[in-house]
DNA sequence: TACCAGGTGTGGC
DNA sequence: GCCACACATGGT
């Protein structure tokens, strides 16, 4: 059931959720987890997950409206208690001012395959762009709903070649997409990481084409709510530089900000991203 | 115009 | 195991 805290409420489809203290859709949208949503309005919000799409609103309360409200309770990790989570990070280093700025944010529970192909897409890239790619694979292979497109399926993407890939803007990435897509299309078990520990899973998923440890730090909190991994990217690397005053491969950054923060490190790593990006 | 972006693959040592 | 380098593209 959702936490109390949150005190939400169901109607119909619609969630409503009235302690807004650990919800800020903006925030959530824009801390780099999501590339499929837009702004529609002042405080309105179209997400997009998979073949499905909600309206969000929040004022001095939120609305979100689906045809799907289990999924989107869900996605939006409405079951997780962002109080308790804040209030054990808050004695760690960095954390009061980074908490504050982004207050309200949550971890979204996404889709792996769409999460994989995202940050595949996501590597040394900036965010306008990927948005842009991610855009075009739906509108071009994702089966089409009421007025969009749904995110494709593996065996979709499977059927086209690196050259449609690049087609579209994905550049150098576009044979990862290719093979990739192929691999999950064939079996690779995306189901599989869920049962792994973070660095088991961590390896596995390192094992496809445009996959490196990055990336797949990021599928892993994302898309399996693995909280004991640490994406190490170029501003994270900044935070690093900040605390330490040092430079380090990523492999030791990564070490060091999983020993600070321990079980915590997901959550950490967006209190920090997010407040580093947007400052 | 250069530099940079939620890095990874590859080859050399 | 670590390191340097290449890599498509478009935003700023």
């Amino acid at each position: 059931m959702p936490q109390k805290r949150l005190k939400i409420t169901m109607a119909d489809n619609d969630i409503i959720i009235e302690d807004t203290r650990d919800f800020d859709i903006r925030q959530t949208l824009d801390c780099g987890q999501i590339f499929r949503y837009a702004k529609t309005g002042e405080n309105v919000y179209e997400v997009f997950s998979k073949d499905k799409r909600c309206v969000v609103r929040q004022t001095d309360y939120v609305v979100i409206e689906s045809d799907d409200a289990a999924y989107w309770s869900r996605f939006f990790d409405l079951g997780n208690d962002y109080g308790e989570i804040k209030r054990r990070l808050s004695g760690k280093p960095f954390m009061k001012e980074a908490i504050d700025f982004g207050h309200g944010i949550r971890i979204l529970n996404q889709d792996p395959f769409e999460t994989l192909i995202s940050f595949i897409v996501s590597a040394n890239n900036h965010i306008p762009r990927i948005k842009g790619i991610l855009s075009r694979l739906c509108d071009g292979l994702g089966e089409e709903r009421d007025g969009y497109h749904a995110f494709p399926t593996a065996q979709a993407m499977a059927e086209k070649s690196a050259d449609y890939y690049a087609a579209i803007g994905a550049g150098y990435r576009a044979p990862y997409l290719a093979e990739t897509a192929r691999a999950v299309a064939d079996g690779f078990d995306l189901s599989k990481p869920a049962t792994l520990s973070g660095d088991e899973a961590n390896r596995y998923l390192c094992t496809l084409k445009g996959v490196g440890p990055k990336v797949a730090d990021c599928i892993l909190l994302f898309a399996y709510h693995k909280s004991d991994v640490f994406p190490v990217d170029t501003w994270i690397r900044k935070v690093y530089k900040d605390m330490t005053g040092k430079e380090a491969g990523n492999g030791e950054i990564r070490k060091y900000l999983v020993s600070t923060y321990g079980e915590l490190s997901g959550y950490a790593q967006q209190y920090l991203f997010f407040s580093k990006r947007e400052s």
